[in-house]
RNA sequence: GGGCCGUUAGCUCAGCUGGUAGAGCAGGGGACUCUUAAUCCCAAGGUCACAGGUUCGAUCCCUGUACGGCCCA
């Protein structure tokens, strides 16, 4: 790059970046560097929180008479002259540094002046209290482990553009705890969830992202290609297809903890990527995914908030077990008055939806009307934790028939705060069966309804040897992030997730 | 997709039915050896998101666009 272009591209940053720029030039011309490769040995270092815990007893004014080296970014100062007191916060909390100009001699006070919030700095001296009691490191030396050409947001206000707080994260990550506390609870929640399916002797396993038919879900695909093959791939809206065909592998306990993917808006609560925990258990029907899932829910619930008893969105929720079952017909009686069923009559059923300002599809059925009604006018009414039973055959098509009960198939949903946090049922071993909804879900693909489900010959093909009776269920991870950690908008418990390209930035 | 709201200094925010913009923090210079939003003094910092329009004159009024937020579908 010509050097006037860079005088250019320099003159049009803003004079904060210029003078760090130049702190940077002053350092290389006096020989130093200033991104280090490492800073003193492993175990050297001790951390914030480490050293806060060990020298709790200590007092104020109190020297520990012991030495410690600590590695942060520099986020604070408070100079008083010949002496500083500065702030370094690493991955556990901060710790307070205490500079003194006679202690340190002349030259590196005068250099650790230099320093800007936002370095990357490790120091070393004697852990101490200070009169006013904040325990500190008393420097003896120090150094620059990266130097930061950017100005960090407020300190006080902190970052709250959320526009910028989920571009860039990692100023979210520096600026507010409550971001880092959020994030992390999601890892404890998928922790939790693995630890408990691995004691019970479930096999964590991956299966495709690139699938030739996307199914095992109603959803729209992102489409891809293969270059070599020279094919269109899909990326999966769900694991569900494979995962069956490992139980008639003959694997009786499988789960995957993984991302899907669906080609449609995005909002508050719908992200294109997601993560989602799909397992399956051999031999058992819904009644046993429900009693799993209370167990997983529950046991993510507390291990983040340490309690079942959360606030939501200004609802007290308990999620104490056991919860509340309703089949979505009762429900749809009990919380929006319509008395409805697969006997009431296409008729009569439109002129209900009608009067509800659905807009009903020329492929719809009963029973995706019914189901419409109960999304609609019920969902949004269960906020204490509710095992939703029996959904209508034809938006089910993997799902088992419920005997006695033709139409509608032994499934269930449960709904937390107004919203699904996760999906169950007795699976469809049947292969003849599993032919037949398909081919109906293709009429309504052919009739217009582009999220219906294809008809897979290759997993049909896997049925017909014989798959096992199973449960299965998916649980929404972000959902039930959002739910643990009291978020509204799913993005604050993405690390990265999806905004619309800016305009005039790459 | 529709409605409402927002976009002003690096960050957090003010800005009066129209007269070319202010504060705090951060940054620069100076004072200060126990502060923690340190304090005090001085100086500096702006394409008022972008593009049009109305007007003698637009951060302000109008239209459109981009991005974001909330609500609805």
């Amino acid at each position: 790059m010509p050097d006037d272009d860079i005088r250019e591209i320099e003159e049009q940053e803003s004079e904060l970046i210029r003078v760090r720029r130049a702190k940077l030039e002053k350092i290389y011309e006096s020989g130093g560097e200033p991104y280090k490769s490492s800073y003193l040995k492993p175990g050297e270092i001790s951390s914030a929180g480490t050293l806060q815990e060990k020298h709790e007893a200590l007092e104020p004014g109190e020297n520990s008479g012991s030495k410690a080296a600590v590695a942060g970014r520099f986020v604070g100062r408070r100079e008083h002259g010949k002496a500083t007191f500065a702030d370094l916060q690493d991955s556990s909390g901060k710790i307070q540094l205490l500079l003194r100009q006679d202690v340190l001699g002349d030259a590196p006070y005068a250099e650790f002046r230099e320093l800007d919030l936002g370095d990357w700095v490790g120091a070393t001296g004697e852990v101490v209290r200070s009169r006013r009691g904040e325990l500190s490191v008393a420097v003896d030396s120090f150094d620059l482990l990266s130097k930061s050409l950017r100005p960090l947001p407020e300190k006080w206000h902190g970052l709250k553009d959320p526009e910028v707080r989920h571009r860039q994260r990692y100023l979210d990550l520096m600026m507010n705890d409550d971001a880092r506390r959020v994030l992390e609870a999601r890892s404890t929640i998928v922790r939790e969830i693995r630890r408990i399916l691995d004691e019970k002797g479930f096999l964590e396993v991956e299966t495709p992202m690139l699938q030739q038919m996307p199914g095992g879900a109603t959803a729209r695909p992102f489409i891809t290609h293969h270059n070599a093959l020279g094919i269109d791939l899909y990326l999966r809206i769900a694991p569900e297809l494979y995962l069956k065909r490992l139980l008639v592998g003959g694997y009786d306990k499988v789960y995957e903890l993984n991302r899907n993917f669906r080609n449609e808006g995005i909002s508050s609560r719908h992200n294109p990527e997601f993560t989602m925990l799909e397992a399956y258990v051999a031999f058992v029907d819904y009644h046993h995914m429900m009693v799993l899932l209370q167990e997983l829910i529950t046991a993510a619930i507390t291990a983040v908030a340490g309690t079942t008893e959360i606030e939501f969105a200004g609802n007290s929720i308990s999620l104490a077990p056991p919860w509340r079952k309703v089949t979505m017909v009762e429900a749809l009686e009990e919380y929006a008055g319509i008395k409805a069923d697969l006997e009431t009559g296409p008729e009569k059923l439109k002129d209900i939806a009608r009067a509800n300002d659905m807009e009903i599809p020329r492929e719809a059925g009963p029973g995706w009307i019914i189901a419409e009604l109960y999304e609609k006018l019920v969902e949004p009414r269960l906020i204490q934790p509710t095992f939703v039973l029996d959904y209508p055959e034809e938006i089910s098509p993997l799902a088992r028939r419920k005997k006695d009960s033709p139409g509608f198939t032994e499934r269930f949903e449960i709904l937390v705060a107004g919203q699904e946090i996760a999906n169950a049922f007795s699976e469809l071993t049947d292969p003849v069966d599993q032919r037949g909804r398909f081919e109906s879900q293709a009429r309504k693909r052919e009739a217009g309804d582009e999220e219906a489900h294809p008809v897979d010959e290759d997993f049909l093909t896997a049925l017909e040897y014989g798959m096992p009776p199973a449960g299965g269920l998916g649980v929404g991870i972000d959902r039930l992030a959002m739910l643990a950690t009291g978020s509204q908008n799913i993005r604050d418990v993405i690390m990265f997730p999806h905004l619309r390209p800016q305009h005039g930035r790459s």
